[in-house]
DNA sequence: CAGGATCCTAGGGGATACTG
DNA sequence: CAGTATCCCCTAGGATCCTG
């Protein structure tokens, strides 16, 4: 599970800190589930550094869709992980960019990517394996 | 993208290695999609260094269906990610185990889920601003 | 106990059209 | 250009029953 094993580091358990715990962890269950999805993980990883309209994003990220995309930036930005910034210009320009915890983020989306990068070999071959059985 | 920026990396782009990196680029697309998702990662997270039955992991992980568990449980192992090994006994016994590669993976999905407790509270206060809103 | 196979529904997600 | 709303289809995924 999302939780860390620190349930048995407190003296004695109390209610009130039961309570909070099952209240911290309901809602890291709700965090992950937000962020742990495919399409949300590459609107960070794409971001990265960069400051990137709404159809640079679109189009830097193959195969996602209008209502994704949107989506996803608002799920984001509910949490925290992205900015949003509205220039009043016409036509619209709107900037994405990450927060500073959602830079923290990133960096571990980054370990993963390079992770899947290291071991692209390893993998196809163990397919390989798996669908020649 | 998944894709790292190496594309202008090399001296003069010769067909057929835009055509390997083409293929590495879908493969990668395709393990991040297998593995970018809820339950894959927290079956990885929920396995760490245990070896689990397949009952103790249905428990483990609040809130999964048997029909979830099996599935993401043969997408990690034909990626390599996950071992499964039979005892065949009566009633039989399969237990599960990262395999090294998942080892690797799973410091990576140890840092997501680090990184989500450790901003548990400014993302709350994040979807406060933005719901008061 | 592990896990296929089947059925069936909710909602994920695409395409399109409309506003500011 | 960015975003919302509508329609609609298709499949992810739950519940259930059946085998070794």
């Amino acid at each position: 599970m999302v939780t860390k094993q620190l349930r048995g580091a407190t003296a004695r358990p109390i209610k009130k800190d039961d309570a909070d715990l099952a209240r911290a962890d309901s809602l890291a269950r709700e965090i992950f589930a937000d962020i742990a999805n495919k399409w949300a993980l590459l609107i960070v990883e794409t971001l990265g550094d960069d400051t990137l309209r709404f159809t640079e994003l679109r189009d830097g990220i193959e195969g996602i869709s209008h209502k994704m995309l949107t989506q996803n930036l608002r799920l984001l930005e509910r949490n925290g992980l992205v900015e949003r910034t509205v220039h009043p210009t016409v036509p619209p320009r709107v900037e994405y960019t990450l927060t500073e915890p959602g830079r923290g983020l990133r960096a571990t989306v980054d370990a993963m990517c390079d992770w899947t990068h290291r071991h692209l070999g390893a993998i196809e071959s163990a397919r390989h394996r798996f669908d020649g059985v």
